[in-house]
DNA sequence: CATGAATGAGTATTCATTCAT
DNA sequence: TATGAATGAATACTCATTCAT
């Protein structure tokens, strides 16, 4: 894959470049999950990692850019966790619930993972913005194509899937803010309360229910 | 027990306090809705009411003061509005409703109502702290003596308050991060497509989906 | 004394006017006493007379001009104590007893002395610092004459006026720094121990110590 | 220890360190003497050693650090001073003379001196608060210690010699206050005439002028 | 790779002071 | 007399970022 001549000193040195951006990153998603993105410093995550804040400057371009890339990353790795296993042609119940598992899990046990479901609205610059854009856009298709999914196969109602995939992530998000349960086991059963009310509502008889709340907006 | 005469004078000071104090909470309510409440500046809402930014500290002690009014405000005006017109003895799902409608409307038509919906994460010292989550606690408390109506009623499953009132206003509050509808009939079908799936769930035909999810869980 | 006509009226006014005064004179030595000149705000001191800020600027003139006057008023003070109940023709120790116990009593026993003990070196506008400035050399001026009938009456020995009243201003106010005394009687038992070090040094034996003085002097 | 090479080098930086510090500390020296502490501003100090204010912070933790260094450092500088050259036994005349000699010395002809006499009552946080309070401890007690052995070998009169050092003291750094004589020899002088008076008193015949002012304080 | 040194731009907050009423 | 309202000027301190070494 690699080039045949630097390819060892090359490689060796990406590796360790690697290491050093994976410490940094990890750091940062501390620390930034600790004080929030705004309120922490570079010192602090260099501290951190045992690095003097200007050596961050080696592995990453600017602070914005650290949240971007470590949105990016544990974005896309939610989106792995949530396929793995599963055949291509799962039916969508199964695939939303891995989804739901595997977004509850990260969130609820992964300092990354709270950094995400509580940093939606920074505001960033054009090109760190653009990078965690795409991630996400990328997670609502995967949750959308669920959704779109389920839909067709007449699994799930005929519901707007923008709207839909919307609400499902904000209502899985709200597991990052609880104090974080130890273990994925705390979190999955978190992930299956979530899903169940997600999947079935809280109405005990859905018609009716629905019917009231129809009712309720004709009344007023 | 105040003179006739000047009790027009002294009414119509009070409430120029009230005025300013209102145009100052609106603009910042803007302002914060714009850029977030860490990127917005005293001077940027001073100017935004017209007073320079020292004049502001006539009205409200610090910058957190500010944001932590604002959001009790909205917070509780949210509450009032999902109170109004029902019976005290209305049925969970027309109370649920009228909560849906209030908070989402509040939410998608205000600046402050997006304010509420994007920051829940600020972190602020202690008296503001506390103000706001007192509001934040009165505001849960009404969602979930609702839930805990409904269930009680057999109108609901029997779901955890706690998980589901979280879940709920998690999902509700995505309509915040949408570009703002413009109108209340607007941000009503919202609300409506928001309710009827937080009631119903996605699932076309819940026992069964409900019964996938748990088979996916088995199935890990 | 007063003019005939708007005599009584002017007069009433006048005395309002001292009253008040002397009130928010009182009170800024109090502030200034406890929190120090420049951490002293008008707010403060006007909350301890009862009046708003604003309402200051009736009485006084500035800030500076309420510690000038504040200081000079207490200087002078202290300058008619010291005169106070002595024959035109009394003996040089005897005015400098008065003198010593004069300033001791108003510098440990008033706010008003504590802080002309403690502020010699506050930085002040060229009106105010003039004022303070005449005061303190009235004072001076005073002390040094004490000193000069002294020396040429033969009691006191023939030292530096200029440097000898500096030292012993300088002697006096730390008095006022101590955690101030209660009442007349701890202060003059202070007042009698300056005076005699003052008065008579520390050495057991004068003239061989002030021998020895020279002799390090030479020596170095 | 460490290698030949880069010691050099090393050592320069920590020099270049120390020498920025003490750039740093000389010119808050000079601006805290001319316009007093609290007038004082990060800017004006950056601007004397040609470094922007921000990068004062490099080398100072705040502004009360700075002069809770600069104070302290002086202060153990005079005491430094007071006991060089001198035989551990040297009788308590002597170590009076050096003791004097010294605190006037650099209180008349440096910078930091001066801001030592004047900046008796600034008020401080708790961590620089603490930091003067020991060094002026410090120098307090080797003052009380000269006091306490010349009382008992019987050179000094028995006073108290928390009231003989600050007397002393506070008569001394009137120095401070004066238009500051160019070199140590006036420097000297000075010194020399309130050691004289200090240990003499002013009294041309010591006993009868001590009766005198208890005959005073008797007769009131 | 790593960092010491330096800085610019930004920001909340304080406070004496003014002025119309 | 008294004050509510408003402000300008000042200021300490923070922090991301640069650059030479």
């Amino acid at each position: 894959m690699a080039g045949v001549l630097s390819d060892g000193a090359t490689e060796r040195r990406a590796r360790r470049m690697g290491y050093r951006r994976r410490g940094i990153l990890d750091a940062a998603a501390r620390v930034f999950a600790d004080v929030g993105y705004e309120r922490a410093t570079l010192e602090g995550i260099g501290e951190a990692v045992g690095l003097s804040k200007t050596s961050l400057y080696y592995y990453v371009r600017s602070k914005e850019d650290l949240l971007a890339r470590l949105l990016t990353e544990v974005t896309d790795e939610i989106g792995r966790q949530a396929a793995a296993g599963l055949p291509v042609d799962a039916p969508a119940g199964e695939r939303l619930w891995a989804f739901v598992r595997a977004h509850v899990r990260v969130v609820c046990t992964t300092p990354a993972g709270r950094v995400l479901a509580r940093n939606q609205d920074v505001v960033l610059g054009e090109a760190s913005s653009r990078m965690m854009r795409e991630a996400r856009r990328r997670h609502e298709r995967l949750l959308r194509s669920i959704l779109a999914q389920g839909i067709g196969d007449g699994v799930f109602r005929p519901i707007d899937v923008r709207v839909g995939s919307s609400l499902i992530l904000g209502a899985l998000n709200v597991a990052g803010r609880w104090d974080s349960p130890e273990g994925a086991v705390a979190a999955d059963r978190i992930a299956e309360e979530l899903f169940t009310m997600v999947v079935g509502g809280i109405a005990a008889h859905p018609g009716e229910a629905a019917a009231t709340g129809t009712g309720a907006a004709d009344a007023q």
